[in-house]
Parts: structure tokens; sequence; C-alpha cells
RNA sequence: GCGACUAUAGUUUAGUGGUAAAACAUUGGUUUGUGGUGCCAAAUUCGAGAGUUCGAUUCUCUCUAGUCGCCCCA
């Protein structure tokens, strides 16, 4: 290769779609539109382009300057391409914070940018649906949260038995913390990095880095309901509370349905600003057996923004594990991962004929047919070989036979299945078939 | 940002210190108004740069990219 020719390669970790990619991508966003409008939230989107105090205000200066795409614009403004929408929304919402009305249910699919190093199902560019409840500070808001994300992955096609909801609360986290291991902030941070990355360590070597920092009693807190520790900590008010809280939203999930779902003692979710419920869901299937989405309760983010507290529940889902997934559970319809969206090609078989194919592609049209008129005059086999190499499902060959006649052959080039019929004919048997 | 592994045609791969191969895909043809199989033919390749060598796709180094782990995962 030529030093001159340019790189056929994309930046480095981003996707290019082409259009088989593209009508899957479609899907996606599709199903998540169709679910989220169905429970009653709008859709709402902002610019990639943030203001960079946007984001070291509320997340580390250390993770914005290393972990974004940050430049100085030529106005001297340091500008950053949005890594999550969350300050995005909450900074919207703060601007409008006493003409909107609660609770307040929207959703928005951006795409994200995050200057990472690039690994399968972690890119630097991203889409991510992001779902957020504002105004309601009872659990029916994280009954509501938990619901749509079982609906969301049913919607797409899986079962109950494939996916698993895990929860649990930081209200329960702190108090056990703050009750029962009697630590401090600072010790009940640590404890609960630890407790995140317990997966990642032997047993041996959690139960001595948590005895450095709850002390030589530590025993991991057990919720089994049986034991006498349970008992115990039940006496102290704080935790059972917010045991009995969360009790009553499982509780609650189950009387609706929602019968995968399990407490997890030990579910930490990375991340600082969750003030309650908070839940993650995993994929059950052997090959894929890792964590899809999450989210939970934040009440406090928005007086980040100079606002009044707003109580707040969402969650976000990236499009890279759910793409993983429906393929581990091959769950992309044919028509979406094999056919074009165009339904029909018209063929014209010679330069007389490309007249009256025109009108007849335009009438069809008009009758919401997708058409993709073919007037390169080939041989009609080669015509037909475009077609299915394209993904469309449909001929029609136009030449002088059809202009005479009106009448027309459509064909399956899929089944091999031929019709004949009229213009009209031909768009309604299309019509009910597509 | 750190570490390990990998890089041969569009794709998946074989192979060699003497400039390379298969399958599938692609393009054209198989005598011209209906493709899919078969048959014939063609095009395209050793990631980039430097070094060792008479000679490097092969060995060494650097870079780039990918995969996997760590950090992080808002």
């Amino acid at each position: 290769m030529s030093k001159s020719q340019l790189s056929i390669e994309p930046y480095k970790g981003v996707r290019d779609f082409y259009p088989e990619d593209m009508r899957v991508q479609n899907h996606i966003f599709n199903v998540w539109r169709k679910t989220l409008q169905s429970f009653g939230y709008e859709e709402y989107d902002a610019s990639i382009l943030e203001p960079t105090e946007l984001y070291t205000s509320k997340t580390s200066e250390e993770i914005v300057n290393e972990q974004t795409y940050t430049f100085i614009d030529r106005g001297d403004r340091s500008v950053t391409l949005r890594p999550e929408l969350t300050p995005t929304v909450a900074r919207m919402v703060a601007g409008r914070k006493h003409e909107l009305a609660y609770p307040l249910r929207w959703f928005s699919i951006p795409n994200l940018f995050r200057y990472e190093r690039p690994q399968k199902g972690r890119l630097r560019e991203f889409y991510q649906l992001n779902v957020d409840l504002f105004g309601d500070a009872s659990s029916n808001a994280d009954i509501e949260m938990i619901q749509i994300s079982s609906k969301l992955l049913k919607n797409f096609g899986m079962k109950e038995e494939d996916f698993e909801i895990r929860i649990s609360s930081r209200r329960l986290i702190n108090a056990v913390m703050t009750e029962w291991y009697e630590l401090d902030e600072e010790g009940s941070k640590k404890l609960q990095k630890l407790i995140d990355k317990k997966s990642k360590m032997s047993a041996e070597d959690f139960a001595v880095k948590a005895k450095e920092i709850a002390g030589d009693a530590f025993e991991f807190f057990s919720f089994d309901p049986h034991s006498e520790v349970y008992e115990e900590a039940m006496a102290l008010l704080p935790i059972r509370d917010a045991k009995e809280e969360l009790d009553g939203i499982i509780d609650d999930l189950k009387a609706r349905g929602i019968s995968n779902i399990v407490f997890d003692a030990e579910l930490i979710r990375g991340f600082d600003y969750y003030t309650g419920t908070i839940f993650e869901v995993f994929d059950k299937h052997p090959e894929n057996n890792r964590s899809l989405f999450g989210g939970g309760r934040y009440d406090k983010l928005l007086a980040l923004f100079g606002s009044d507290e707003v109580a707040a529940t969402g969650f976000g889902m990236g499009d890279a594990p759910i793409l993983e997934t429906l393929k581990t559970y091959n769950l992309i319809p044919t028509s979406v991962a094999k056919r074009s969206t165009t339904d029909v090609s018209v063929l014209a078989i010679d330069e007389e004929s490309i007249p009256h194919a025109e009108k007849l592609a335009d009438t069809l049209r008009e009758s919401g047919i997708n058409v993709a008129l073919n007037t390169s005059l080939k041989k009609i086999g080669d015509q037909i070989k475009h077609a299915e190499k394209t993904g469309i499902q449909y001929i029609i060959a136009v030449g002088e036979n059809e202009a005479k006649s009106g009448e027309y052959t459509l064909k399956n080039i899929v089944t091999g299945e031929k019709f004949d019929g009229r213009t009209e004919e031909i768009a309604g048997r299309i019509n009910s078939q597509v």
C-alpha cells in the first residue's frame, strides 16, 4: 500500500455502521423507544459538546482529564465530548425546575465518548439508553425502574429465566456500615470498594483485607433470616428500617409478576451518588454471564447544580452489552439482520420501459412501499442478483409486455413465489406480506 | 496509563531465510424476459518503518492496530 493512500481504518475505538449494522442498531433503538414511550416517557437530547466544568464539578478532575475527550476551542473555552448524560439532564431539569411537571419521565439515547483503552464491548464511542424519573421519592419510582428494565429485556425477546435482577439498597448498606461495623465514612467507602471487588480475589485475601478495615470482629453480614447474626442486626433500628423498605419493594415486584429478582447484599455499584435502591441486571447465559446494565436512586444529584434536592431514580443501558446478548440468544430477527429496508426492486428490461417502470415505482411508493428502481439495463439475471445481494425481497420486471397489459409479475426471491396482478393488487399483496 | 499475546487476499486460515496457498466472498463469462447449483476465467495479500543478511513475509527492534487482563467503568 502506498503512503499516499488514506487508511480505511476508522478512528481508534469507534465503529462504522454499514447498512446491515445500522439496521440492527435501529432495531435496538426502536425497542428502547417503543418500550419507554409505552411507560409514558418523553424523549430529549442535547449536544455532544459540553463545557468541561459540567463534569469537573461532579466527577473528579483526574477522571475528566484522563478519560474524556477535552479540548480548547477557538475562543479559549475548554470543551468536553459528553462522557455521560446525567450531568446534562440534571442541568436541563435544574434550568426549568419550576415549569416542569413532576413526576417527570424522560429518556434519551445519546452517543457518549470516553477516552479509554478499547476492549471488547467497551469502545470509545457508544450509545446508551438513559432513563430517569424525577420528583417521586417513594419506592413506587424504584419499582417502576425495575419493571421497565424487565420489560425492555422481554421486548427484546428474552425470557424471565434468561436474566436475573439483583437488588440492594444504599440506605441498607450505609446502615450496616455505620451501625453494625461502626465505621466512619472513609472506612465505609473502603469496605464497599473491597466488597465490590470480592469476586476478583480469594476468600482468604478478602477476609484479611476486610479485617484490616473493619477490625478483628469482621464477619460479613449475613442476611440469612434464620441466622443469629440477622436477629441481632435487625435489633438495630436503622438497619431494620432499610431492610423492611427493600423487602417491600421486592414483594411488590413479585406481585407484579417479576419473579427473577433477588436481594444481593454484595451489590455495590461503583458510583458515589446513589442514595437508595440500587439494582443490576445479569445475563444468566453460561457463555455471556455478566452484568448487562443497572441503575438506582440518586436524590442528591441535582443539588450539585445549585438546585434544591429533587428525588431521582434512573438507569443506563449501553448498546454493546445488549447487542452481545441478542447475538447469544439469537434474538435479532431475520428481517432486521438479513433484509434491506427496501421492499421491492423494479427492474427495467430495456430503455423504452424506463418511464413505465418509473411510474409503477411511484405508484407503489404512494401506497407506502419502499421501492428501488433499477435502470442499469443489465441482463435481468444480473438485476435479480443485485436485488438479492442488497437484501431486497421482491422484484417486478417491467418490459414491453407489462407496459402493454398493465399486469405485472411480483416475485419473492427469497421464497421463489410468484404473484400476477395489476398495480393495486400488487401493492395490496406486498403490503399484506411485509 | 501498565502488562501479556497477536498481525498473511474482502473473510477465515495454511506456509516458507530464496517475494506465497486454500476455502468462501468479489468481478466477468456460461449465446441475450427471471437469480440461487454447476462449469470456465480474472483481480486482490505477507500492518508500517528500521536493522541483521547476498537475499526478510519469515529473525531482531520501534511504531501502529487488535484481543485479553490491571486501573477505571461517571
